[in-house]
DNA sequence: TCGTAATATGAGTAAATGCTCATATTGACC
DNA sequence: GGTCAATATGAGCATTTACTCATATTACGA
């Protein structure tokens, strides 16, 4: 049942670029208010100021808009961890991991009903494989990271390192910044701990 | 927007409450299979083999349908969280979290659909009122559990623990287990590692 | 056995939704 | 200015979907 998720059309003058991104962004936009209930088509278009027959042109179907959103939020989150990394060098270990959960953190925190209907369409059509490329990336730039430290952390295994370590920032951060109130503060210390623990972690082998 | 999630008629007979789990059920084998997308109250009701007329007569609408679909999984999960504990006591802590972790990934691996459709309606209806009292019952069993092992791992906050342990632990299955193929084994050692390393952690205290 | 309350039915309706297509507008290049 | 391709429009169609209601069936107590 998975239809084809490729564009249907490339832009090639700017308005069009501008039509396009429009259209992603309003739908990112519906997506954070009213969660998958509320995304249809039509009030994508609508919002983005653009037709619904403008909408149709870049993307051949409702999930390949899906797609093309949830491939263009992986890209800012890779945007978001490269730029973390790059004011990093150099400072201490449980320093840097502060400034890594606190950069993992902005991205979840205020935004649960994007990040779950990213998690469930994602699951959905299957994009697991499309996915893979941005976590490899993601996965190399913090592999590269630690090897900076590797005298004050346990041997670990860099590719899943890279793997574990956001999945872990992200559950603690869902968990704690989503209460009423929200404690912004317990989440970030809990993440912080939670990755202390796993790269200082020596791995028992038992069965 | 959140309309009223409370069920519109009480079962009095066990054939009114056969027809309410048949439905629950249909419901939740429709999420697994097809995800949200799929999930529509005619098609709950013809999967349950009940009419449509039925499953009104006990949901007063969909987002009814759903709440009580979300709170039976979170009985559920307690349920299996409480089974698990059980069967622990006085294995050493190595063990003990692995079987633990074991437990939770049961809950997951293969419902990457169901869970995370879950996750996005819990956070559409705004149901985290609703689901904390699950939550502080899980916290209260593993924070019971935890204390047999005082010794051995560093001071916690066992409230804190309660709530930041199991999604450690689901966030490193729903990175790992989900992959093709699959790597269970590393997902589950790398669930026991970031489980091992948080309890272990002496928290640092910078700022 | 009868009466009544509980439960079940499903055709039907109003509204929402995915998407098409014939037409209009805009921009680029000569 | 003229021409053509690129882009934009939105009325409208076919389908889906949430939900109602009048009616039928079933269980239980007297």
């Amino acid at each position: 049942m998975a239809s084809a998720l490729s564009p249907r059309k490339q832009p090639r003058q700017a308005r069009a670029q501008a039509t396009r991104d429009a259209i992603l962004e309003a739908a990112t936009q519906i997506l954070s208010a009213h969660g998958l209930a509320g995304f249809n088509t039509n009030a994508v278009a609508e919002r983005a100021g653009v037709s619904i027959g403008s909408l149709y042109q870049y993307f051949a179907n409702k999930d390949a808009l899906m797609a093309a959103l949830i491939h263009a939020a992986q890209a800012r989150q890779m945007g978001t961890v490269a730029n973390a990394l790059e004011g990093l060098a150099g400072a201490p270990l449980a320093a840097a991991v502060r400034i890594m959960v606190r950069a993992g953190m902005q991205h979840h925190h205020d935004d649960m009903l994007l990040a779950t209907a990213i998690d469930h369409e994602e699951a959905r059509l299957d994009m697991d494989h499309e996915i893979a490329p941005y976590l490899d990336h993601g996965g190399a730039l913090a592999a590269a990271y630690l090897a900076h430290y590797r005298d004050e952390i346990a041997p670990l295994d860099p590719v899943r390192a890279a793997r574990t370590l956001p999945v872990l920032v992200r559950g603690v951060v869902d968990a704690w910044a989503n209460l009423s109130p929200p404690n912004l503060q317990v989440a970030e210390d809990e993440a912080v701990r939670a990755v202390m623990g796993y790269l200082h972690c020596a791995m028992p082998s038992d069965g």
